[in-house]
DNA sequence: TTGTAAGCGTTATCAC
DNA sequence: GTGATAACGCTTACAA
C-alpha cells in the first residue's frame, strides 16, 4: 500500500489535484507535457487511486457480480459452470469491467450474504440460475439491483435473461436415438426443482411421442448433475427386468457417470447401451467413449448476459430482453448406430476395440 | 438500490447518525430500546450501509482477494484449487470477511490487475501459486500488500505461506510402488516451472536409489497437469521397448488420463500397471480403478492460508511462518498387489471383474 | 487548460 | 448514552 493519495501526486507533479485527476481518468482537457509528467509520478510511485473514494464520489464500482448456485462446490459438481463463468469474465474485461465471484457462499449467512448485495459493493449482478422460484431474483428485484440470469424459469419471467430453448435441445437428443432405431428409451434427469427439468423432459416426451412410442415410467430416473447420482441411476435402470437400450442423461457429468455404471457391470458403449448426454463439457470427450451429447454455447451464454447487463447499467438498452441462444447435438462415439439387444447380466470381451488404438 | 443513507435511516428513528452508525456495528453504549428501533427501521427500508463510504474512511474493506494461477481454466485443469478455494472461503465466513475471486484474470491486461490489487479493494491476497519465481509475490511486496502463499518455492521464501513436503510426499507415493515390487517405475510430471515439479522428482529419485534402482530418463515424462497431457505421456511410455510397470502421476488429472491411455490400449490398472496419483480430487474415485493417490489436504490449506492472512491483518502475529501441513497416502484400487510382467500389446480380457457388481 | 471547492456516505472523536 | 463535526480520498461543477 504506497501511502500516497492524489494530492501527493499532484503535489509532485506540480498540479492540482484536479489534474492529476483528470489524467487518470483520460480527461481530454490537460495539455500533453502535463500529461506525461502526471503519468511519470505515478507510475514511479506505483501509486493507483483508492477504489472506496472513487466508488463513493462516482456511486459506481465497475464490478459486476457474479452469482452462481450453492457456490461453494458447483465447480465440482458441473464444469459448465466454468466455462459460463470464463463467458462472463472475458466480456467484462472487454468492457472495462471486472468480474467478482464471492467464494463460499453456503457459508456465509444469508443476512450477510443480502446486506453485501445490498451495499452496492456491485454494479449489477449476473446470476446464473434455472432453479425454479429461485428467490434471488425477487430479492434483486425488490433491492433495486440490476441483473440479467442465466437459465430460464417460467415461473418468474426475469425481464433479462440468456437461455436456451431446453424443450427442443432434449427433443433433439432424444430424437437422435430414435432415428438410431432405439425404442425403449430412459431418461436421467436433474433435480425436480431446477425449471430446466421439467423442460428438458418435455423434449423427451415430445419425441417420444411423436416416434408412437410410449414412455414408460421405469424409465425415468433422476439425479443431481453429479457424476455418482448418474451412476446410480444407470444402476437402477439395470436392475430392471427390461432396460432400456439407449439413455439421455440431462447433463454430462451424469452420463459419465452412467458410462462408469455400464462399465463396471461389462456392458459395452454403444453395442450395449447407448447414451446421449447434454452441455458438452470439456470432460465430455476425454471420458470412454466420447459423448455424445447436446451443446451448450455456454460461453457465450456468459458473454451475452454480461454484455446485457453492461447495456443495462450504460442505459444503452432499457427495455426487457431475452436473449435465446441455439444448441447442437454433437455426435461422438456414444451411440453408435444400431441398437441391440442387449443381453443381460453379461461380461464384457474384447472391449478394447472400442476405440481402437 | 434503496436509496436511503444513514442520515434518512437516522431521521426515521428519531436519532443521529451517530446512533445509526452504532447500531449498525454493535457499538455497545446504545438503549435497547433505541437499538431495537432502529433495527427495525434498516430492516423495513431494507438499509444497507454503502460499502465505498465504509471502507473509504475506516480504510479496510474486510475482503480478500485470491489469485489462482491463470485463473480461467485453472477450474477446468485441476479440480484441487476448487477445494483450496472452498477452504479460503470457508475460513473468511468463519471471521466475518469476503473471499473474492476475480473471473478470468487471463483476459485483463496486466495494468489493469496490478491497478486492482493495488486501489485496495482488498485487505490482503491468498495467493495460490506454486509457480518457480512466480512475479506476484514480489509485486506484493513492493506495493506493500499483505498476503499468504499457498505453495512453496524456495528461490522466493515468502514471509507467509502454507505448503506441504513435497519430496516426501512424492517419496511415499514411489516407496508404496517399491514395496509392491515394481522396479521399473516412470513418473509424469508437471510442467517444469512449477516449483513442486523439481520438488516431487527429487522424492521420486530418492525412493529410487534408495531402493537402489536405477532412474532410466526415457521414464521421466512431462505433461502440463491435464487429463490430455497424462494421456499422451502414457502412450508415450507405452511405446518404449521396455515401457515401466508402474508410473508415479504427480497430479489425479494426469494419472487419470494415464489410466485412459491405457484403457485404450487394452491394458488392465493394476494387473498390467500400476498407477500412483497426487491430490486426492474428488474425481479420484470416480475413475476405473478408483486411485491410489497423495492426499493433499486442500481445504485446510485453503483454510489455514485465509487465517493466517487474516491473522496478519489484525495484527495478531506479525512473524513469518511457515505451516507445512502433512500429506497421506491413500490406497485405493490402482496399484494392486504385485507387479507382473507386462505383456505388451495385449487386450483386455474380463476386466468386469475389477469391480465385482 | 487549470485550480478551487463542494460533496459522496460513512466512522470516529469529541463534547455534553 | 447521545449528538455535532471533522475526516477519509476521490470526482466534478464552476471559476479563472
Amino acid at each position: 500500500m504506497s501511502q500516497l493519495n492524489i494530492e501527493d501526486i499532484a503535489r509532485l507533479a506540480g498540479v492540482s489535484r484536479s489534474t492529476v485527476s483528470r489524467v487518470l481518468n483520460d480527461h481530454p482537457s490537460v495539455r500533453p507535457a502535463v500529461r506525461d509528467r502526471v503519468w511519470q509520478v505515478i507510475n514511479e510511485h506505483g501509486y493507483a487511486p483508492q477504489a472506496a473514494a472513487r466508488h463513493l464520489v462516482t456511486q459506481r464500482t465497475r464490478i459486476i457480480g457474479v452469482l452462481f448456485p450453492r457456490s461453494d462446490n458447483f465447480l465440482l459438481a458441473n464444469p459448465i459452470f466454468a466455462s459460463i463463468g470464463q463467458g462472463i469474465g472475458r466480456a467484462c474485461a472487454q468492457r472495462g469491467y471486472i468480474a467478482m465471484l464471492s467464494l463460499s457462499l453456503r457459508d456465509m449467512e444469508q443476512k450477510v450474504l443480502l446486506d453485501m448485495l445490498r451495499s452496492r459493493h456491485f454494479d449489477g449482478i449476473v446470476l446464473v440460475s434455472s432453479e425454479q422460484n429461485d428467490p434471488m431474483p425477487l430479492f434483486l428485484k425488490q433491492a433495486r439491483i440490476p441483473y440479467t440470469r442465466i437459465g430460464y424459469d417460467p415461473e418468474q419471467e426475469d425481464p433479462h435473461y440468456v437461455a436456451i430453448d431446453e424443450v427442443e435441445a432434449a427433443y433433439k437428443a432424444v430424437k437422435h436415438l430414435i432415428a438410431l432405431g432405439h425404442k425403449r428409451i430412459g431418461i436421467i434427469q436433474g433435480p425436480a426443482w431446477e425449471a430446466c427439468t421439467p423442460a428438458r423432459y418435455n423434449g423427451y416426451k415430445k419425441a417420444m411421442e411423436e416416434a408412437g412410442l410410449p414412455i414408460d415410467p421405469e424409465l425415468v430416473e433422476e439425479g443431481d448433475w453429479t457424476h455418482t447420482s448418474g451412476n446410480d441411476a444407470m444402476r437402477q435402470l439395470l436392475y430392471l427386468k427390461r432396460p432400456p437400450t439407449a439413455v439421455f442423461a440431462t447433463n454430462d457429468m451424469m452420463a459419465a457417470g452412467a458410462l462408469h455404471a455400464l462399465y463396471e457391470r461389462g456392458l459395452r458403449v454403444p453395442e450395449d447401451m447407448a447414451i446421449v448426454g447434454f452441455d458438452d463439457v470439456p470432460q465430455t470427450i476425454v471420458v470412454i467413449p466420447p459423448l455424445t451429447t447436446i451443446r451448450q454455447p455456454s460461453i457465450e451464454m456468459g458473454m451475452r448476459a454480461t454484455e446485457m447487463l453492461i447495456d443495462l447499467l450504460e442505459g444503452k438498452e432499457g427495455q426487457p430482453s431475452h436473449i435465446i441462444l441455439p444448441t447442437t447435438l454433437v455426435v461422438r462415439q456414444s451411440c453408435g448406430a444400431k441398437p441391440q439387444h442387449i443381453q443381460f447380466p453379461q461380461k464384457r470381451q474384447e472391449s478394447a476395440s472400442l476405440d481402437g488404438h
